[in-house]
DNA sequence: AATATATATGAAAATATGTTCATATGAATA
DNA sequence: TATTCATATGAACATATTTTCATATATATT
């Protein structure tokens, strides 16, 4: 897959209010499939789709923990782009 | 608007091929919606109606010069971010 | 003013994406 | 091993996005 490729995937990824508060809500700490639908107040049935969409990306990992499956972010990268992100949006704020 | 939903908006509007590519390619010069057009291979209108939206997000801006309208990222920001995920994406290549 | 060139735009058509619903899978425990 | 709890998944449905097509608008040129 090209460089620019795997940027629109990326871009594509978090371009989606359910992923981004996602990431948002994991991005300290891991959590399990339905702590996040709760959360979020959606079922478990779309966010366990939008977190596939994510891992797929390389955005997200999972782990196993007994029963349940905790989600968190694949590195620390995705927390700089999504804050790099958020800065950019608080600079267009204030124009 | 909420910063969460601006930092959505700047996803979105960049995590599409045709826009990307557009931004990649008024990256470091202003270029007319037909040079653009040409040189991503696509319809006058598709472009333009792209320009648009990466405008009403701010990602770009527009000046006419003539009969032309120049496009350009709409400050430096914009390049940073893309460039954020450019390098994360090759992170991920290296794995 | 008429014509040519560059861009914008509305609406329809084509395509992609997200959610729901029903159900399957996997792990723990009685 | 039968049951329960947590998660995953396929398919249908609903919605959103992108492109095309036809045409409008704006500027420059004759």
């Amino acid at each position: 897959m090209r460089k620019v490729e795997q940027s629109i995937n990326i871009f594509k990824a978090l371009g989606d209010k359910t992923r981004l508060l996602i990431v948002y809500s994991i991005m300290d700490e891991a959590k399990s499939v339905n702590v996040i639908a709760n959360e979020l107040k959606m079922t478990q049935s779309a966010i366990s789709h939008q977190l596939q969409v994510l891992k797929l990306n390389g955005i997200i990992k999972a782990e196993r923990k007994g029963k349940e499956v905790y989600y968190s972010l694949d590195d620390e990268h995705v927390k700089f782009i999504v804050q790099t992100v958020e800065s950019h949006a608080s600079h267009k704020d204030n124009e």
